[in-house]
DNA sequence: ATGAAAGCGCTAACAG
DNA sequence: CTGTTAGCGCTTTCAT
């Protein structure tokens, strides 16, 4: 069976105490003490027994991460900054994926809380009714939103300015001369596709043109709809002469359906992606884009979430971090 | 404060004995009585902790998954079925990536086990030393390899016919009158390297033609290496007509390289990926793959750690799924 | 069908 | 600097 600390104990003849706080580098341990029972320990096999440990310290180390989209390698990238800086802080995190299902999240949360971790670093669907936001406003530890923002709520998140990013895209269209720009959005339930589109409006507005609801679809954000949104679209014979997209994965789908059409890219048609996806410099061609800090954000969220840990205090305050438009092949 | 079992029995008026067995569903309680608690604590907003559970019943419905690289999207595939699965069964996972550093495997054990999981599934690092070895074989509970195997220990693994596929990949270049084809291989500590490899010498032994040790090349499996050793290869003329790829990610980054040598695929030169990811049909050209049954590989690496939790006598045996090979447009 | 008591392994609180 | 005692919230064991 396991060893225990009492094990330990009896065999460097300390109290289970002693070697308890030995173990942890407590500094009222002489260090010739916590040296031999760290090294009998080592020798012995130990493997704390976290569980007991989180129950008497109310302390779990333990993070949980609210995904949102397992098919799609934004959330990936995000999340290795979030373990590099765990993994550098000495915490652990646990991670699920609700595929942006608000009842998905609500069960995550419960099951989350019920392994007592000290914070909570999520992706949340756009979802403002108020059995939403109280999921959040009722926690008692601290909570980050990476990436996303859920209203009123906006002083937890770590955001990218997506408004911003998105009307930069489309005035640099617009500038290009194109007239009739498809944009592919993103669902309702994800808040960052109502930032794009606001930032999609701003720039119609600085130009003083009207949107055309008509140039505007809406899919869930995964490559298979950029490819048949594309397709409909080309379908209908709306003469559009640039698509902006959403995301990365939706402009990989309408590259596979603009190569199938005949139509090249970017002669025929300039596309933009939004995030950077690492993969979207190797697509075929090369993907222009905005770039998200993803490894950043993750990093950030999780430094956040410590500082709210270690000091539960501290104001939460909105970040936002700056974009920047990458420009490849598939511009001109 | 959360509230406690505790709670509940003082509001109903029974011990929080009672309590603690109505809302697991104990058959001695009467139907009413289940009814009331588990309806009182509803109201009340109870969540259970699931860590104390755990500490008192030596079984906290966990499982810890160890997976290999997160920059891969197989892996979020295998890990959707293993979700799938467990939910259903009402096991959670906690999930961790090595990105195919063994100290890491062997870190994430350690550290699994002090949470006290209830089993393992890995996709281990292909390192057949003792000590790693040993890190699974004094395992007291359950584990399972999905998709992957070490020495010795097939018998915990579920896998994929990697030879086979492999191998019918090459056979099927060959007949189709390929002379010399490029193989971009895997590193030699993925389990999966290794088998598809000895796939390629079987279609190279039973047509009876010798290995030409110039047209292997390796690299680590992601998206980058295939695109630089496409472009080394090229470099080196080494004029072959064909590229088999260890997996699709490899190939994407192929793909990448041909296109901007001006090379055309498949009419110049046809390319063979591994794994059929998702997005592996949107790719331009869209690719020709072997087919894994990836959400089925963990779908039942989860259905099989829960029979060995359930019946810790029951006999391990190597499962091994059929491959199938996908032609899409990279090839003729 | 329900209750009382004990204890899982650890750490906090207090003592010395 | 180290030891003793108690208790985290739950489930097991034993009793009725």
């Amino acid at each position: 069976m396991s060893i225990l600390l009492k094990d330990i104990a009896n065999a460097t003849g300390f109290s289970t105490n002693t070697v308890s706080r030995a173990m942890r580098n407590d500094s009222k341990i002489s260090e010739a003490t916590t040296e031999l029972i760290q090294a009998t320990a080592k020798k012995m096999g130990y493997i704390p027994n976290t569980i007991a440990s989180s129950m008497r310290s109310n302390y779990s180390k333990m993070i949980g991460v609210i995904s949102a989209d397992s098919a799609n390698t934004f959330f990936s990238e995000v999340i290795r900054g979030i373990e590099a800086m765990a993994s550098k802080a000495g915490y652990h995190i646990i991670l699920a994926s609700t595929e942006e299902s608000a009842k998905k999240e609500s069960d995550l949360i419960r099951v989350f809380l019920g392994r007592k971790i000290d914070g909570i670093i999520a992706m949340p669907v756009f979802d403002n009714s108020p059995n939403h936001l109280d999921l959040y406003r009722n926690l008692e530890i601290p909570y980050i939103f990476a990436g996303r923002r859920l209203d009123g709520l906006e002083n937890h998140s770590i955001l990218h300015n997506d408004r911003n990013g998105q009307r930069k895209v489309i005035e640099h269209l617009i500038e290009k001369g194109h007239k009739k720009i498809l944009y592919i959005a993103g669902p309702k339930k994800i808040s960052n596709s109502t930032d794009r589109l606001a930032g999609l409006a701003d720039a119609y507005a600085n130009n003083s043109m009207d949107v055309d609801p008509d140039l505007i679809v809406e899919g869930l954000g995964h490559i298979e709809d950029g490819y048949y949104l594309t397709n409909q679209a080309l379908n209908r014979g709306m003469g559009f002469t640039a698509i902006a997209c959403f995301n990365d994965m939706i402009a990989m789908g309408a590259l596979k359906s603009l190569y199938e059409n005949n139509l090249h890219v970017p002669q025929d048609i300039e596309v933009f992606g939004y995030d950077n996806l690492y993969m979207s410099q190797f697509m075929q061609p090369s993907l222009s884009t905005v770039d998200v800090p993803k490894f950043r954000l993750g990093y950030v969220a999780m430094e956040s979430i410590i500082a709210h840990i270690q000091d539960p205090k501290l104001a939460y305050e909105t970040k936002d971090f700056p974009t920047r438009l990458v420009f490849r092949e598939t511009t001109r």
